[in-house]
Parts: C-alpha cells; sequence; structure tokens
RNA sequence: UGGGCUAUCGCCAAGCGGUAAGGCACAGGACUUUGACUCCUGCAUUCGUUGGUUCAAAUCCAACUAGCCCAG
C-alpha cells in the first residue's frame, strides 16, 4: 500500500518548512510547493523580511525541499491571486472597506486553487504552517480550533475554508509552539531556522496602500471633506482610500484633542470623525458567511466569543441571523473600530463556529 | 484717518524681570496580516521687527510692522 501523498505550501518561512519535515517524519508523502503569486519576474525586489510569499521563498524553499530530500516544483498562481485577492484589496478600498486580503488568499488561491492542482497531480491532502488545528467534530464536520500557542493562532484568518477543503487539509505546526518550531527548525539545521517572522501585506512591501490601490486602479480617489459627526466640514481629506475606522496618525486634523475615523461614507465622499469614544460601538452586521463547527443558525441565538480583527482578543456577544445570510451580533461590551470590510469570527472554546464580513 | 487691543513651534496655549509648560499635529522607533489602536523618543538657544532700561527681558519702555475691534 502507498503512503498518504500531501503537497505542502512552502513560503521558505520557518513554519511551512517545519511543517514538510513533520509531515515527513509521520509517514507521508511529501511534496513541497511554492507558489507564485505577486511579483514581476523582471523586478526583482528582495524586501528584507520578505512576506508570506516574498521572491526569496522560491530559493529558501528548494533548498529547503532539497534538505528534506522531497521533490519541490513552483506554481503560478499569479492570475488567481490577481483576481481574487488583489482586485478584492483595491475594489473594496474604493468602497470605504477596509478588506483583510489573507483571508481571501487563504479560501480562494491557497486552498481552493492549491488544492485543486494539488488533487490534480494526485495528492491526497495539502498542508501549511498555519498556526492552527483541524478537528473533526461528533457531528461529522469539520472545524478549526485554535493553535496551543494563543499568540499564533491564525484560525481567525482561515475561517472561511469550507468543509470540503478543511477534509483534505493538514496543519501539523498548530499543535506546537513558535518556539519549539524554531528549536525543531534548528535541530535539523533548517537555514531558515532565525527567519523573522513574515508580516504586514506581503505584495505592497513598501507600505503605500493608497499609492498601491491608485496604481492598480489606474485612477486617484478623490478628495473630500472630513465632517464631524453633527455634519460640520473640519477639513478635506486625501481621498478615502487613505482610511481605515479607527485611525487617528495621517489625518492632519488639529483640533486639540486626539481625533478618529468614525465612518467612511462613499457615497458622499466624507470621512467622519470623532472623539476616542466616538468609535465605540455594541454590535454589528456580517455577510458572506461561512459556517464551520454548526451548518448555520437556523433561527436560534447563539452565544460566542467573537473577533472583530486579527489581533482582537475576542469579546463575549449574542449572534443571530436576521436576515438570509446576514447575522447580528451584540456585543456585551462596546468594541472598538468595529470595521467594515474585516471579518468577524465566533467562537465556542477552542473552535471556530464560523465567520462573515462586516457589513 | 483717530482710539483701543493683540502679536510665543504647523494649530491652540502657559508665561507677568531670572534665563521658553502643556495639548493637538508632525517625524522616527517598538508592536502589527487594518498605513489601525497603543507605547517610546524627538520637535522654538528662541518669544512680529528694531532699538532702549537692567547684572539679567518673551516678560518693562519706544518706534516700526501686521491682525482684530470701536469710531467714521
Amino acid at each position: 500500500m502507498s503512503k498518504a501523498k500531501v503537497v505542502v505550501g512552502m513560503s521558505g518561512g520557518v513554519d511551512s518548512s517545519v511543517a514538510a519535515w513533520l509531515l515527513k517524519e509521520q509517514g507521508y508523502d511529501v511534496i513541497g510547493v511554492t507558489m507564485q503569486i505577486w511579483q514581476d519576474e523582471d523586478n526583482v525586489t528582495q524586501e528584507e523580511n520578505g512576506g508570506c510569499c516574498g521572491l526569496s521563498a522560491v530559493d529558501d524553499a528548494r533548498r529547503v525541499a532539497w534538505d528534506l530530500g522531497i521533490p519541490y516544483y513552483v506554481m503560478n498562481f499569479k492570475e488567481e491571486f490577481k483576481s481574487q485577492v488583489i482586485d478584492y484589496f483595491v475594489e473594496e478600498y474604493q468602497r470605504g472597506r477596509t478588506p483583510n486580503p489573507c483571508i481571501a488568499c487563504n479560501r480562494y488561491v491557497k486552498w481552493e486553487s492549491l488544492l485543486k492542482r494539488s488533487l490534480d497531480i494526485g495528492a491526497d491532502y495539502i498542508a501549511t504552517g498555519h498556526y492552527a488545528q483541524i478537528d473533526r467534530l461528533p457531528n461529522g464536520r469539520y472545524a478549526l480550533k485554535k493553535s496551543v500557542t494563543a499568540a499564533k493562532d491564525q484560525t481567525y484568518a482561515l475561517y472561511n475554508l469550507t468543509q470540503d477543503q478543511l477534509a483534505c487539509t493538514l496543519m501539523p505546526v498548530g499543535a506546537y509552539s513558535k518556539d519549539q518550531i524554531r528549536a525543531i527548525a534548528d535541530q535539523i539545521n533548517l537555514n531558515v531556522a532565525h527567519k523573522p517572522d513574515s508580516q504586514e501585506i506581503c505584495f505592497i512591501p513598501d507600505h503605500d496602500y493608497a499609492g498601491f490601490i491608485e496604481e492598480n486602479a489606474g485612477e486617484r480617489a478623490p478628495e473630500g471633506n472630513f465632517v464631524d459627526l453633527d455634519g460640520q466640514v473640519i477639513g478635506r481629506h486625501k481621498g478615502i482610500t487613505h482610511y481605515t475606522v479607527g485611525q487617528r496618525k495621517g489625518l492632519n486634523l488639529s483640533l486639540g484633542y486626539p481625533v478618529f475615523v468614525v465612518e467612511i461614507r462613499p457615497e458622499t465622499n466624507e470621512v467622519v470623525i470623532g472623539t476616542g469614544e466616538d468609535v465605540y460601538s455594541d454590535s454589528l452586521r456580517a455577510g458572506h458567511l461561512n459556517w464551520m463547527a454548526v451548518d448555520g443558525l437556523h433561527g436560534e441565538e447563539m452565544e460566542v466569543m467573537a473577533k472583530i480583527r486579527y489581533s482582537h482578543k475576542g469579546a463575549p456577544c449574542t449572534i443571530k441571523e436576521v436576515e438570509d445570510g446576514v447575522v447580528e451580533c451584540r456585543f456585551e461590551e462596546p468594541q472598538r473600530a468595529i470595521t467594515p470590510g474585516q471579518a468577524v469570527v465566533f467562537y465556542q472554546g477552542e473552535y471556530v463556529v464560523g465567520g462573515g464580513t462586516i457589513l
């Protein structure tokens, strides 16, 4: 009988490298794959900390695969990445929303496209170096479970995976802490053992979001008014794409006390400004839902912990479906900067119940 | 054109003869999958200008300049 075959998405970083090694140790037939998703072949700017998907990725990943003695391929996913992640990212900002491109990338590129091609070449599973675990629950559904180290947990960015995708996915790193992973990398002499963690959005290495959006949209977001909650004009803004809810820096507004973005109104091209208190709110609505540990609410209310952004610790709230495909979430305590476009992910205990996009 | 008032960092603003508070903004850094939040650091040898009094002036005096208000 042949061993189960698994394709590991290798970014060249410590986590996915160790994931590949762990799977090999566990007896899988491991194939390393690096997804090429955004670089221009000719314009190779090697960033220092290379994001999750930097170009340096290929060299490092190939080296690791060689060291581990596993076959290695580079697959081109630029088209998928462009249409599913970059276009989405740009359009959301133009609509005055703040997208989370990593979630879209995970769902539509890393899983949908990579999984399909992996199955095409005869693989049984795909695997990544994410800090998350997958369990099959008594109700038969697959659900993400938080990684053993809460600090590194990445379930938030993976809430959108489907049952089919989860059924064919392995995340061996989720059972370890970051320190353990680095220790393993050291033990097996991986040259990437001390590579810094990736951070920031991988396709905008220079952090110039507005410039990137302008370049990809082919037009500059028009300037407009900053208004206060009473509708009084209090200044001019540089274009809606420069702002996100809760933002303080870069407003260039000197009112004597700190002010923050409370709301972005694409219809009128206004950015609403308020005090630190004005940016708190106790409820939200979410659409584009994806259910995980359960298959829906079926008209029932549910008590969950909800995370409203990647770094949020989570807050208790009750959720209920208020119309088809839309869930309302009422928090016990007001939450800061609930931002349209960001994901809200619901947890019960260690498991991801589901999630959606904040409306 | 008379009379009065005010001129201190990009904005607001302490200071009232003893050698420039603070807030906001801004910049850099830490953190970071929101250019988010938060935190740390920096940010007027100089007080509209020119003179004068004094050991010592942003603080007192004079003139000039600018702005505001009242009178016309």
